[in-house]
DNA sequence: GCATCGATTGCAATCGATTGTTATGCGAGG
DNA sequence: CCTCGCATAACAATCGATTGCAATCGATGC
């Protein structure tokens, strides 16, 4: 700014007011001023500029992983949440700065905030510590959560409405005549602890006794599934539907259920959750429970702006949808059922 | 820091100096100054930080979009390369800024380096705008791109051996008795326009004649991708073997030719590029060729890093490998192509 | 008793912008 | 001729850190 100041004979002052188009300085020299910025490609330095100004428009995304399992960076729903969060912010001329940090230690979340990297923090799953993301709460960082709403909360969240995900999913499943119908999932995850309760419900809700053998807690990964399939298929050779937490179990399990030579959806009907692109294209597409994830990224967005402008917004529960492929047979919905395209319900979160 | 500094009963530079762990000050000071630090949430404000040393450890990774197209964050071939990015960044203790710039104007991919905000830039595609990156570099912007390696490239690519990949494609079917190969993707896109020039050296190693009818250049959406498979299948009833740019393409036309009664592969056989994951889980699992997104992500920062260092890195093309699915029959691979896993091979750009 | 030394710590300039306040130049009015 | 007002433009403080250099202090040597 010193050189450009000097080439047009001003003040260091007067250049900044020209590249902000104040008034203040005469239309004259501010031409002069701009088409020398132009031609020597000079633009503000930013950081010094957001240092003045205690201000920034960077959102910080972040993406826990699983430390034990060294999962990397390749789930196609967090990757796919990940595009959506990246319209949404680019949408609103922010930047968007992307980090990981260990799950075991979400509070770590906060740093990109409190160094002033960014103006608040979008974390992807609130994992095992939801302890830890009150604190932060308490502590007052910019923050929301793509995760379960969950009692007792202080932050807020971003999330599908997963008791009724897991509601429609296992609905469906009985139905179409399924009994037998198997859980695959790691419960200790608050959002998969909520589809099972919505699994759970809705044996109540039927009538038909609940047999926790049939809940199958493994990883959102799908390395361990082939024993668990296994395993399953021989206490439970009566098991004619598998409701899977996500899309990546769902599509790792029907492989394991043609490996032992069960036919889908004849033998056994499934049902994920999800909707990932991959759902529509693998074989034989699957039946699944749509997250809606464009909606989610420009939720999760639309909060921590509101929380910038100083609203305490409500937590958020987007509404899923069922959406029926060949992993199961065709059942007209029950009336009871909301059916409509997904939209956003909003619920106070404390 | 002034806040510990007076708390702690030093100067702002003692606090400075201790929280760097710098040896001139007493181990007792700075034990006394990092705990205050903690119990006060505190830390370093990055942006000031920079400013001060000139130096800062982001790296800025750039998605073109094509605005007539309105193309959204969503390839999951770039998807999958965005997170081998991140892994890539966040291993060397790196921060990721991610953004989206208009396919027309890749001149703008300098702005987070100009302003300040990251130490250097990868582009994701070349696009329609080689002399745009190649003014970025005159410029000497630290600047990787993924796409092709080009004549006259003055700055530097990490990309899949497209030549090589298109022939190995092409002569997959070929192997397999294919004789009416057809081509679809957009030329005008450097890399397909090397994967298709592999196609076409193909057709002349076989000494089989050069058909341009059987060249369709269709975008990497799969939009209109519909008439393009029918006007296919009308002109040319012998077609039996597809060559697409693109998974994406691929799995699309492979819908079509169903569509239209044929089957894959025995009807039709079809290759498509880049092995996504859904490759494998599409209908049949799609025979590929398969880009190393692992090492191309390590590759781009590695590069990025020469740079900044100081060196020239030359571009660096990265073997591919032919994933042999369900969409082709299996052959015997010829001895003269290569079969091994993924190596990267360096070349210099000029 | 005084200079010197080593170990610490403080002072003040600096990075590149922004902005409230003050200064300058010019023409008009008294 | 002096003063005032208006339109511009310059001055200087500030944001939150870092770092070369100077200052301090107690101990030591001569």
């Amino acid at each position: 700014m010193a050189d450009i100041a000097r080439l047009a004979g001003v003040a260091v002052s007067t250049v900044s007011r020209a590249l902000a188009g104040s008034a203040l300085v005469n239309k004259q020299t501010r031409d002069r001023v701009t088409e020398l910025a132009r031609s020597l490609n000079y633009s503000v330095n930013v950081r010094a500029q957001s240092l003045r100004l205690k201000h920034n428009n960077t959102v910080s995304v972040i993406l826990p992983y699983d430390a034990p399992t060294a999962q990397h960076f390749s789930d196609p729903f967090f990757l796919t949440l990940i595009g959506s969060l990246g319209d949404a912010i680019t949408e609103r001329g922010f930047d968007m700065l992307l980090s990981r940090i260990d799950a075991e230690h979400l509070d770590l979340a906060a740093q990109p905030y409190l160094s002033g990297r960014a103006m608040g923090v979008v974390l992807v799953g609130q994992w095992h510590h939801h302890e830890q993301l009150n604190e932060l709460a308490v502590r007052r960082v910019p923050l929301v959560v793509w995760g379960a709403l969950l009692p007792q909360q202080l932050y807020c969240t971003v999330g599908s409405d997963n008791v009724q995900g897991g509601r429609i999913a296992t609905e469906h499943l009985f139905a179409q005549g399924a009994r037998r119908i198997a859980f695959l999932g790691d419960p200790t995850l608050p959002e998969v602890a909520q589809r099972h309760a919505g699994y759970r419900l809705t044996y109540e809700a039927r009538g038909v006794p609940f047999d926790g053998q049939l809940t199958r807690p493994v990883p959102f990964a799908d390395r361990s599934i082939a024993a668990d399939v296994e395993s399953l298929l021989r206490h439970e050779p009566q098991l004619d539907g598998i409701f899977a937490s996500s899309d990546l179990l769902a599509i790792a399990a029907i492989g394991e259920l043609h490996r032992h030579g069960r036919r889908v959806p004849d033998d056994v009907a499934v049902v994920g959750y999800d909707d990932i692109a991959m759902a529509r294209y693998c074989q034989p597409p699957l039946t699944t429970v749509r997250q809606p994830i464009e909606a989610a990224g420009k939720a999760l967005i639309d909060l921590l702006m509101a929380q910038l402008a100083g609203v305490r917004p409500p937590s958020m529960q987007l509404q899923t949808e069922l959406v029926q492929r060949a992993t199961t047979r065709a059942v007209a919905q029950p009336a009871a059922l909301p059916t409509q395209p997904a939209r956003a319900t909003r619920r106070q979160s404390r």
